[in-house]
DNA sequence: AATGAATGAGAATTCATTCAT
DNA sequence: AATGAATGAATTCTCATTCAT
């Protein structure tokens, strides 16, 4: 392992802390002292790997998008070509346990929470956005045109969509009990029932794919 | 003006400076010393009316919340007796200049990037959150039942609105530029056409209420 | 009663809640606000009846030196013309329950702790501990020309006597398990037995004075 | 000088910073900026060597009950076998300089004004005293012991002569003047002279024991 | 006389950042 | 690369004192 190689992996070492320090004391008590005893090093390490706590934390946030869209792009290529069946995995990778846990969905409130007055979370978070709204409009305009109801409004129903993964996160980390992700992931797919009966309606289209 | 009544509109200003506040270095840098400043009063005054930071954040969280139900409450005996009238006028006042400025939903975000480490936040906005659902829960059914169409499941129904709503704020929060109030509605009640076509589509049922 | 009556009245009600506060939260956590509360008035009455809060401390001392000398000559009035009875009985009282039970002579501590810096103290507290001292040395000072032992030295005896008394004020504070007022008695009595075998011998003098 | 070593010695010379600030400003006056001024070090390291003003007043008390202790063991070890002087090394360790100057019985004082209500201190000071008295008692015992005047008590005696010592160093506080260390010493050797008057009678038995 | 709101200085504590080793 | 001691500014909270009513 050369130098390089060292380099990354300490600072992968210490995004992870960061989010388990995010999760458990949440973003305000995150200290760096908190992140170099949750990643086992001294506190001046944090510092010697990134600039400042500020480029930590936007480390940690890229981190989690391009984890996030990673495992969302691999859903979405396992889904197959059919485009309901691609939507679908979109939409499931949302709430899969390894995206949506409440300890993740936590980390991305916190971050939300913060971004109004971080200019790099803002862009990176506004950027993720719309590139997630456009993939998510090209699909379902794909669904759409495979469907033949033109008369439906991609943008407007990919916009509902994804605003309504979003507040369902919230749902799951207010109050796992009253909706968790299982219940979270069934709101969602009746909404997809009832914009496209044909394609989602009763059965699974990852059922129906398979 | 008696004793009383100073002491709650102290605490009024103080809340307002410390929404203002909020809204405006965030949450993490919103120090007393800032409410203070804002609201033209001595630092020690906030701890005199408020215990602690942490009151006075309950007290503010509170007064959200409060200001926010009156609001819609206020929308809906408005909107007359037609149960889709009322659930349209529940969505609409969600994307009121006076509910969902940009700085509303920030301070919400804020609000709930926090709440997880708060037990007493995370009571209220929990608590919170199942009376609205049941709220909108018993419009959507009243909407089902007068159309008809007894299989549609009001509960996920109304879930996926609110959720919808939620995720919209978040759209506000950050880039009004791409999805600003006007569109968020738009949104939403293209959801509400969606799934009650009679109801909601084409015509704004306000307008059809009227 | 008149205003003069008054004004003692709520003086006196001060100061005996000066004394509980000092002996329930310490000398460092008294505050006015805790003086107040504990009387059952105002904040602002307090420096209304005294200037300030140091003015109050010294008022609560003197209060305390006076109601202990007071007990003290009651005491050793009633003793009687015998002067080892005298000496016994003002031995005694300083162990009586009402001078010194464990919140007494905590708050005598608490004093004493903070006397070094505060002038007022200080000159009250010496010229206590000097009219105490002359008082037992006159006392002691009967007891040997009474027993014809001219060659004890009286100032030695009173001061090794008054110092054993305030030293043993100190194990009641400190553990009053170990050493409690009737097991600190029994020490200055077996000390004066020592001293005075003829007087203070066997017998306590107070019964051979009955 | 290592890591460890360096600790060390940070520590000590706050806890002497500490000592001088009480002696100079009393308990209540002395800040965490008073210490780290005297001390020439700055505020923030204070809390980082010891977690907070409570501990570093902790470790401030232990310090001096441990110097307390090592100054006495040292001379009741130089003082050779004797009982006696043993005994009177021990009392006159007391009013040492280095023990009992009048910088150390205010520290002292100031301490134990405040240790009823610190569980810490108070644990501390109960235990020392408890382990004092018993050191003072087997030495009296053995003094009883080698003058064969198995009729005196030795743990009253102890008790008495301990009490007397602490009374005495209040003596030394509130007015030097009125009794030095000196005047103390002589007092409390009276005492020992009454008690055995064989063994400390007329001549010091330091004197006797050279 | 009495009330209690208001002030503002001061205290402990926290923590990002720096730096000598 | 790594350590962890050190800095010092910032923040919350406390509280004696003042003052309008």
């Amino acid at each position: 392992m050369g130098r390089k190689e060292i380099k990354d992996a300490r600072r992968a070492q210490l995004i992870e802390a960061t989010i388990d320090s995010i999760a458990r004391y949440g973003f305000a008590r995150t200290t760096l002292a908190d992140v170099a005893r949750q990643a086992k090093v001294s506190q001046g390490i944090v510092s010697f790997h990134f600039r400042s706590k500020q480029e930590l934390l936007l480390a940690t946030l890229r981190h989690m998008v391009g984890a996030y869209e990673a495992y969302s792009d691999a859903a979405v290529r396992r889904a197959g070509p059919s485009p309901a069946a691609r939507l679908d995995a979109m939409v499931a990778a949302d709430f899969d346990p390894a995206v949506a846990s409440r300890k993740h969905v936590t980390v991305w409130y916190a971050f939300w929470g913060e971004t109004r007055w971080r200019k790099d979370f803002l862009d990176l978070c506004t950027r993720w956005a719309a590139a997630y709204q456009e993939r998510t409009r090209a699909v379902v305009q794909e669904v759409i045109d495979a469907s033949g109801r033109a008369e439906l409004d991609a943008a407007a129903i990919a916009r509902g969509l994804n605003a309504m993964i979003d507040g369902l996160w919230l749902n799951i980390l207010l109050d796992p009990k009253a909706c968790d992700r299982k219940e979270a992931l069934r709101t969602c797919r009746a909404y997809l029932a009832q914009t496209f009966p044909t394609e989602f309606g009763r059965q699974r289209p990852v059922a129906s794919a398979a």
